[in-house]
DNA sequence: GCCCAAAAGCTAAGATTATTAGCCTCAGCT
DNA sequence: AGCTGAGGCTAATAATCTTAGCTTTTGGGC
């Protein structure tokens, strides 16, 4: 019989179909031995099972959708960054929400994984450095920024908004509150009393 | 044998304490059964299988948490009782990680889920309307609350943060730009120029 | 107090899946 | 041509979910 010619890449490609098509719940190695054509114990020759093979398909898809955000706020700055680069993280969730799902749970402890998911960061330091921020300023608006985003795409697609009325627009929303938070303030300053601790 | 008296809630009871400790990966029908002192089969007659199961415990896990931040709300309005709000529910997701996980993920077109979920949203909506905020802007201004808070705890647990570095002051911030967003805007207004569309 | 029906257990069994062990074979290099 | 190792395979083990069908306890009605 002749080989099936699989590496670590091609099963990848093989779990990142499955996984758009039906979800992480079908995400077997059953399922993608089959479409690959081989036994399932053989893919353990390209990836150590299949929490491995999670790993390794998150860290694809953090590359994969750091980059197409890149690419779309490249020539935009402030207001037109912002809109830029949340709407595009929403795209992608709405387009892939399997793989959003996927890199939303996701909490490795993995020196590639990490990287992977700095690349995304990376994207969002960019675009809160061109409203002016920087420092410490700059660490927090990208991690306010970061949350809205990522929760609300994680609500809507999750059904949270009980209607789906006016997503947009509050989507809209959110852009403008972010940015309207974003934008240095030298008369308040961004800092705040203590904060009670979780715990 | 004497019977072991079970019910629904004592064997969600088994099921959230398990989740607890080992969280999603290991909340099995075996593992409930076990600490129940009955066989798996046995659950079924009070539970229709493992998807149910952990649709009820998402119920019972909203019921609780709505309760708790309605609590806390109480007596205090605008920034006081936002900061409650967003406090409140970043204490439940730290000391409850694997609670929070489950609620996060779950997206089940479910009536009974849909209406523990809106008790959460309700909360909300009344922060909001401390906030002098009524009609349309108030469910933009809900649904970017819940999304920055949510996404902001997510980020947390799941290590997204690269760094722990200042998180309580990066929460301080979110805060902060969350207030200012939702503080009715007469001059500026919060609507924005037509939104790209996902998809 | 007894009877009986239904609720709540149990065991047995089938289906999936992950994973390990050990074997076989093809491809390519010497 | 022969060897070696990567890449496949089958067999087997273990965990779990779930269904089927049997048994026992419980509690209400007579």
């Amino acid at each position: 019989m002749p080989r099936a010619g699989l590496s670590p890449e091609a099963v990848i490609d093989a779990a990142l179909e499955i996984l758009d098509e039906h979800g992480q719940e079908r995400l077997t190695l059953k399922a993608v031995a089959d479409r690959t054509g081989v036994a399932s114990p053989s893919l353990y020759k390209h990836v150590h099972g299949l929490p491995e093979l999670r790993r390794l398909l998150a860290i694809r898809i953090l590359g994969d959708t750091a980059e197409r955000i890149g690419l779309a706020i490249i020539g935009r700055t402030g207001q037109d960054a912002l809109d830029a680069y949340l709407t595009e993280y929403r795209i992608f969730a709405t387009r892939h929400p399997h793989r959003h799902a996927l890199i939303e749970r996701a909490t490795y402890d993995d020196p590639a994984f990490a990287a992977a998911s700095a690349r995304l960061t990376d994207v969002a330091d960019a675009v809160a450095r061109g409203f002016g921020l920087d420092g410490e300023e700059l660490l927090h608006a990208v991690r306010t920024m970061r949350a809205a985003v990522t929760g609300f795409v994680s609500l809507e697609r999750g059904r949270g908004y009980r209607t789906p009325t006016d997503i947009d627009a509050s989507f809209a929303y959110l852009r403008r509150a972010l940015a309207a938070g974003l934008r240095p303030d030298p008369v308040a300053g961004p800092r705040l009393a203590a904060t009670p601790q979780p715990g």
